[in-house]
DNA sequence: ATGAAAGCGCTAACAC
DNA sequence: GTGTTAGCGCTTTCAT
C-alpha cells in the first residue's frame, strides 16, 4: 500500500534510560549496567528478567553517556572529502572487519586544505571516539603522538614510524618499481611523473607521493634516463589534472617541444582527469602511455582500462580496522605494516611510436 | 627534514577540562560554559581572561558531554556503504553547506542488507547527533516518525510525505520522462528497465526506483509501446548488473530472442556494469544505447560518455544539510522538496540499428 | 554579572 | 550476587 507500512521490522531507538529499564526489572541500575557489558556477577534469573525488560522497553543504551565513562564502542575515520573513490575502497575494507565487532564506524571527511586537514581528527576526538583510523600525510608526527595519549590511532599511508601510533601504508617504493619497468620494457624513455603539489611530496615527508615522487626518478635514474625525468605538478583532483594535461599538450602543440611518451600519474583520480584530456584532444594512449596508481575499480572498465598498481585498498582498510581492534583489546607496542601492491595492467600502455 | 616536524601549526586536542580553564582563569567553570557557548551575561574582562585561558591550555569542549546536555554540534548523515560514486557528490555539497557552520558532519555507512539498513540510523541516534540527513528508502514512516521525535530528520531521495520529517527527493517521474523521450525521439521501441530487486520498485513504495520504474511503465504506455516493456532485475551495485547484462546477452545468442535496442538502467552505477558487459561481449552502443539516471562526474568522462540524468547530488547534499539547519534554528513544519534533474546526453545512446 | 548546585545516562569501585 | 555511591564534563536553572 502506502509507505505507512513498516518494511523494516524494528522499533525506533526510545526514550527508555538504564534507569527505567531498572524499574521494570526491580534491580539497581548497575545490575542493568552489568547485564549490558556483559561484566561479572549477573545470575541467570536476573540476566533473565533484565533482558526482558529490555526489549520490552525497547532499550538502547546511549553511546554518549557510555563514551563519558567507559567506551562507546565507534572507531573514527578520517579521510580527505575530496571524493577520491579509492577512500571508499578503504570504508569496505573497514566495514567489513567490523561487521562482527561491536563497534561502530564513524566516518569524519576532512577539507582538503592543508591547515584544515587536522580538524576532522580532532572532531572525532572531541567525540571521544574508542580509536582513529586517518589518513593526514600533512599532520606532524609530534601532534599525533599526543593525540595518541587519548586513544590508539592507526595512520594510513604514512611511511614514517612511531612508537606512539600505527603504521599502515603500500609499499610505494615497490609499486613504483613496478610500474616504471614495465614502462621500460615497453620502451618508453621519455616517462613523466604528474604528482601533486610541492608540500605533499617534499623530500623526507616520507607520504605515500613523496615516496612514489622518490623512486620514479631512482627508477628513471637506474634506467640511465635522468636527463629525460620531468615532473608535473596539479591539484587533487582529476579536474585539475584535466587542465592541467589539457595545458601540457597545448604547450607542446604550440612550442613543438617534444611530448613525454607516458606518464605516471601519481594515483588514478589523477590519472582519469589526464585520460579524459587525452582523448579530449584526439590523442590515444598510443601517443601517451599512462599508468598509476591506487586501483580504483573504475579503472578495470573496458573503456578506461588503466595500468595501475593496485594498493589493496580494501584489505588496507580491514587491516587498519584490525590493528586498532588489536589495540583496543590491549596491545602497546607499536606496529608498522607495509602491503605488498600489485601491478595491473590495461590497454593504457603500449609501446611508445617511431 | 623527518616527518617529525609539524607542518600543520597545531596543537592536538588536550586533556584540559573546563574546570581546568576555570580555575587558570580564577573564575566558575559555568562561567567558562557561558563564554564558550557565548552566552548571555559575561563582562568583557571574564570572557577575556577565559578566552585567554582557553588557548593557553588548549581548551577544547567535549562534544560528547555537551551532547548529553545540549548540543554536540554533530549532524549525522547515513548512506549505503555499497560505494555508489553519487553518495560522494552529495557529502560534498552537505559538507560544503556546513562549512561556515559550527556543526561537524559526520557520516555512518550503511550495511545495504535490509534488515540492516536502520542499524547506522540507530547508531547515529545512540550518539545523540542533533539532526540527522538519511538516505534509506527502506525503513518504515512510523519508524522515522518516532525517531524524528529525539532529532530533526531529512530524508534523501523519499517521495512519501511526513509531517515528522522533511523529504528532499530528485523529481524522479520528470527525470525519467526525460530519458524516455530522448529514446524514443531517437527511434527506439524495444527500451528494458534495468533496475534493483523488487523490494525496491514495490508499487507506492515511492522510493526514487520505485517511482522511475512507474514512470518508465508510463512512458512505454503513452508511447504506444506496452507491449515491448521489459522490466529486468539485478543487485546493488555494477558488478552484478554486469552479470546480470552479460547473462541477458548470452541468452539472447542462445534462444534467438530480439535484445533490447535500448537500456534505461535505475542508476550510473548498475549503467557502468552494464557498459562493461556490453564491450566485453565485443558489441557497441550501436547495438544497444543505454541511459541511466544520477549524472556522477565518471559519467561524463568520453570514454564511457552515458547519457543520464543529472540529479544534481551536490545541490541535493548541500540542500537537506540546509533544511536541518532550519530545523535546528526552530523550524516546525515539515517541508517536501524536489529537485528537478536534467538530462545530460552522451553517445551511450544512439539510433537503433536497421 | 557571577557562581553554586543539580543532573544528563551511564560505568566502575566498593560496600553489603 | 546485588545495590550504593561517586563521578565523567558539560549545560542550565537559580540564588546571590
Amino acid at each position: 500500500m502506502s509507505a505507512s507500512g513498516d518494511p523494516v521490522s524494528a522499533t525506533p531507538p526510545g526514550k527508555a534510560t538504564i534507569r527505567d529499564v531498572a524499574r521494570l526489572a526491580g534491580v539497581s541500575h548497575s545490575a542493568v549496567s552489568k547485564v549490558i557489558r556483559n561484566a561479572y556477577g549477573v545470575s541467570p534469573g536476573m540476566r533473565e528478567r533484565v533482558t526482558a525488560a529490555i526489549d520490552a522497553l525497547d532499550y538502547r543504551p546511549s553511546a554518549t553517556a557510555r563514551a563519558m565513562r567507559g567506551s562507546g564502542f565507534t572507531i573514527g575515520l578520517e579521510m580527505p572529502s575530496d571524493s577520491n573513490p579509492f577512500f571508499n575502497v578503504l570504508i569496505g575494507g573497514a566495514m567489513a572487519a567490523l561487521a562482527d565487532s561491536p563497534y561502530q564506524l564513524v566516518v569524519a571527511p576532512a577539507m582538503s586544505a592543508d591547515a584544515l586537514e587536522f580538524r576532522a581528527l580532532e572532531a572525532l576526538a572531541d567525540r571521544q571516539v574508542d580509536g582513529l583510523v586517518a589518513i593526514s600525510p600533512l599532520v606532524g608526527t609530534a601532534w599525533l603522538a599526543r593525540l595518541s595519549r587519548q586513544m590508539p590511532i592507526v595512520m594510513l599511508g604514512r611511511h614514517d614510524e612511531s612508537a606512539a601510533y600505527d603504521t599502515l601504508a603500500s609499499d610505494d617504493a615497490l609499486g613504483t618499481r613496478l610500474v616504471m619497468e614495465h614502462l621500460r620494457d615497453l620502451g618508453h624513455r621519455r616517462i613523466a611523473h604528474l604528482t601533486h603539489g610541492a608540500a605533499v611530496t617534499a623530500a623526507g615527508s616520507l607520504t605515500p607521493h613523496a615516496v612514489r615522487y622518490e623512486a620514479y626518478h631512482a627508477a628513471m635514474a637506474a634506467a640511465g634516463l635522468d636527463r629525460s625525468a620531468r615532473v608535473i605538478r596539479t591539484g587533487a583532483n582529476d579536474d585539475e589534472a584535466y587542465a592541467t594535461t589539457m595545458t601540457l599538450l597545448r604547450d607542446a602543440r604550440q612550442s613543438g617541444d617534444e611530448l613525454p611518451t607516458a606518464i605516471f600519474a601519481g594515483n588514478d583520480s589523477i590519472a582519469l582527469g589526464v585520460q579524459r584530456a587525452i582523448l579530449d584532444s584526439g590523442l590515444t594512449h598510443d601517443d601517451i602511455s599512462l599508468a598509476s596508481y591506487d586501483g580504483i575499480p573504475m579503472t578495470a572498465h573496458p573503456a578506461v582500462s588503466l595500468t595501475t598498481v593496485d594498493q589493496r585498498g580494501h584489505e588496507m582498510g580491514a587491516t587498519a580496522v584490525t590493528l586498532l581492534l588489536e589495540r583496543l583489546a590491549g596491545r602497546t607496542e607499536s606496529k608498522q605494516l607495509l602491503i605488498e601492491p600489485r601491478l595491473r595492467v590495461g590497454t593504457s600502455t603500449r609501446p611508445p611510436r617511431s
